[in-house]
DNA sequence: CTATAATGAGACAAATTTACCCTGAATATA
DNA sequence: TATATTCAGGGTAAATTTGTCTCATTATAG
């Protein structure tokens, strides 16, 4: 399994919020979604630390989108949720993270790279909006 | 992190196999890829319940390839390997297996699906021979 | 026939990750 | 000033990953 439900629970607020023009507090968002409401605050600071989130303290505060869902990156949505880049194997990024590595590739490096190159190529430009 | 290290193991100790004509001890094999021994006899001897591999016991035994590389096919490896099916979310797979389920998917359903698809595009067909 | 070399099966365990909970502080609004 | 909310971060239980170890089984060589 390549995501967790952390990417989940943080594309599927971003949804919700990116309907409305009023901030969404996490708990009427834990309760519409029916997940955890201190699980979901953590995940939804680290998006507003990351800037893709806008945080309103206070009264009537809650979470709106800091950017136009045409520029939030699904991909960078999901690296902070995940906390760690979105790979396919430790090494597939690139041939200095094989271990193997200086130089002369592990015998599978190549394949995992291929992989990791398709999967990048999906998340190329693609944005909140367009899962919106 | 899609894959773990029971697969990298998979596909590394596929290819020395396939390099030999003889059967390849657990033991060996272990040694040239500097990884655990028992862990990796417990990889191959799935490997070897699938069909996947031949193991002989006794003196001069070890496990071979049981098909040829151009039948054995990456994703049955890794899906062996990983005991479970190369999903990208748990629901990614088929709408039956969204929760909110049932005709009406969730927000995300069909992102997640579109990019299971991809995934399987690049896996179908593609088998041990091409990452030899 | 017997010693030895290998796999097979399964119980156990450490380390890591996942998916949470909770408390207290800071801060904005009404 | 009271209240609603985020913020920061520590703690944790369960699951998963990555192994270990032991004992049984089986095949081969001599």
């Amino acid at each position: 399994m390549l995501l967790t439900k952390a990417s989940e629970y943080a594309l599927l607020s971003l949804v919700l919020i990116a309907r409305q023009s009023a901030p969404e507090d996490v708990d009427t968002l834990s309760k519409r979604l029916n997940i955890s409401r201190s699980f979901l605050a953590k995940i939804l600071q680290s998006l507003a630390r990351e800037g893709i989130l806008k945080s309103y303290k206070g009264a009537k505060g809650g979470f709106a989108l800091n950017q136009d869902p045409r520029e939030i990156l699904v991909r960078r949505v999901i690296e902070v949720a995940e906390k760690k880049p979105l790979t396919v194997f430790e090494c597939a990024a690139s041939s200095d993270a094989c271990p193997t590595g200086k130089g002369d590739f592990c015998m599978i490096w190549p394949f995992l790279n291929k992989f990791q190159l398709k999967m990048d190529e999906f998340f190329e430009e693609l944005t909140l909006k367009d899962i919106l």
